[in-house]
DNA sequence: TCATCTATCGAACAAATGATCGTACGTAAG
DNA sequence: CTTACGTACGATCATTTGTTCGATAGATGA
């Protein structure tokens, strides 16, 4: 133990002058060559990342060169030696976001921290992080036509928005806001963002659901309509809700499906809903009499467009990850619950 | 001269009353702002360090310019947000900490590696470790009382702390902040830990040496030194810096000790002191005429106590020796430059 | 309400980092 | 002993990062 000791102090007092003769180690103890690159490399990542000081400080110190430096830096990185921790909440939403990023080929997700407690703080967080995504689109000159669906989420984010003077834009809903009994819905997200904006404004002017195929192929061939449809598939991005299908689904509440629809998609597994599509747990659009007579624009049209949901909570997950499975999605804002949720279920 | 050294004492009871007032107010409600900062930098923080990506592309993904991401990320490694950590047993430091460690009975012993030319990176290092065993006491959520000293060693470790909101923790000072002038040290190293952690602060209304024997009998009775010095009492854990007894010596060039008493401790073969008590060789408290006058909690006070000292440096290295031959502390976190020395001593 | 002041932002520049390539040295086989 | 191969090193260049300075917008106070 004391020998032990002593030979230990002893090959530190050597440490300092070893640089030269590093390769006498490795000839007497060749098992230790890496050792010993390890330990430097250690020891010139605690310099670099805890000390701050620069590769060329650390060279003079270690006695290697500048490269040498880099490459033991690099060695340090490859086996792992550096763990780096970001020490704040949001740490976890970038880690959640970038796997759901690239597990469903997204071009972004933002997660946004919720709050365990307050379950509408949460919602009013996606909110503000979607108007920002919003505004960096609107925020441009050149014209712009955007598209927006419906939803709580869709609202609330539209509302985030500040005023902002731009006239030349246009905006255009792509779910109709004609309600069973007739009724328009004042207060829809195109009409707000108009209002802020000063832009034009282009609503469909359809029930979700028309009460029959007939009904929905008079909608159809309206010119209105049609002219209408034609703005949309012009737009450049898209920013839509997701409904959930069950008894407090948007759909259902807002009476835009009767109690025996609901059922029946229930019956025919739908989980979720994008623009009144329903969704099975795949994302794949079921075919049934309620979808015959849906009058938004079909899913695969908007291909090319850049399609960003926005939706969160925790019983929204499965329609989320319906969503994301079907492929509809390019972009996401969700908050943690959900997408840990997702991530789990993966 | 009495008076007017409560007028003080009542002053910064006031002062004290008055900052904690003002933190409030700064946390509640303007702090938002200065919360939302810190959501960017600790996103453009996870891109940067985890993500691997470049700058460029964190501007573009958050909409800010380059720069702009350059300040969100100093202000997350300002905050300490980004914590990096060497996962390597470094052999030099192993060694000579778990040396000193066995011989010395300490609990812990972590030495840090130094490089000899730049003094000033080396007790960077010194602080990033003693605030990662800090940061291990006051992560926990049950109320702590933590004592700390004077000294750069343990002002840099708590500044290298990050925030965490822990307003349950009590913080108390062991040494007096107040000089002979009677200026009062508004940074002192209580007063960052509470601000940091929003944690209640035990400041010692007091000089560390008292002008006269009366003084310190006076100072010792007052209430308020009283309820302070049995708070501490009831702290789990110290962590103190360690002084030289030199020209340089912090106690004298802070105008604690006059020059004369200086040269009378060199004279009795002071080589180093803690909280202000100076020690022998052997780590032996010194009695001569100031050390009656020492105002700080007595060294025996701390024997079940948690004790750690934080120094390290070629200058301070028979300081540290003759505390740890004194037997005092229980922890230590130094650097190689001394952890050398101290070995070699042996 | 206006003037001034300060905090913030982005353009441009300087420094540092990461990558590529040619070279030289050591090793092993012919 | 020579030659061919592989590895590691360091000069050089492109990219990325950090800093400084002037401009701008919002806040503050008269």
């Amino acid at each position: 133990m004391l020998a032990d000791r002593r030979l230990l102090v002893a090959g530190l007092a050597l440490y300092d002058a070893v640089m030269n003769v590093i390769y006498v180690f490795y000839v007497s103890r060749p098992m230790d060559k890496f050792e010993v690159k390890l330990d430097q490399a250690a020891r010139a990542a605690w310099m670099s990342y805890i000390g701050g000081m620069t590769q060329d400080e650390i060279a003079s110190q270690l006695g290697v060169s500048r490269p040498g430096v880099q490459r033991l830096l690099a060695l340090a990185r490859q086996e792992g030696l550096v763990k780096v921790h970001i020490d704040h909440p949001i740490s976890n939403c970038m880690a959640l976001g970038s796997t759901l990023r690239d597990y469903f080929g997204l071009t972004y997700c933002e997660v946004v921290p919720a709050d365990n407690h307050a379950a509408d703080s949460a919602a009013s967080y996606l909110a503000v992080a979607a108007a920002e995504r919003i505004a960096q689109l609107i925020e441009r000159s050149e014209p712009l036509t955007l598209s927006l669906g419906t939803g709580r989420s869709v609202r609330a984010a539209v509302e985030a928005l500040s005023r902002v003077e731009r006239p030349q834009h246009r905006f255009v809903s792509l779910v109709g806001n004609v309600a069973r009994d007739g009724s328009a819905n004042r207060y829809d997200a195109v009409m707000v963002m108009a209002d802020k904006t000063g832009g034009e404004r282009f609503l469909l002017p359809a029930p979700v659901v028309a009460e029959t195929l007939a009904e929905k192929e008079a909608m159809l061939t309206q010119r209105l309509f049609k002219a209408i449809a034609d703005v949309a598939r012009e737009s450049e991005a898209a920013f839509i809700g997701i409904g959930r299908i069950d008894r407090q689904a948007t759909l259902f509440q807002d009476h835009f499906i009767s109690e025996s629809e609901l059922d029946e998609l229930l019956g025919l597994k739908a989980v979720g809903e994008l623009l009144g599509w329903p969704l099975n747990r795949d994302g794949e659009v079921i075919d049934c009499s309620i979808t015959r007579r849906v009058t938004s624009l079909p899913l695969e049209r908007f291909g090319k467009h850049h399609m960003v949901a926005i939706a969160g909570g925790h019983e929204k997950a499965p329609a989320i990850l319906a969503a994301l499975r079907g492929g509809w999605l390019k972009g996401l804002v969700t908050d943690e619950v959900a997408a840990r949720q997702i991530v789990e279920a993966l």
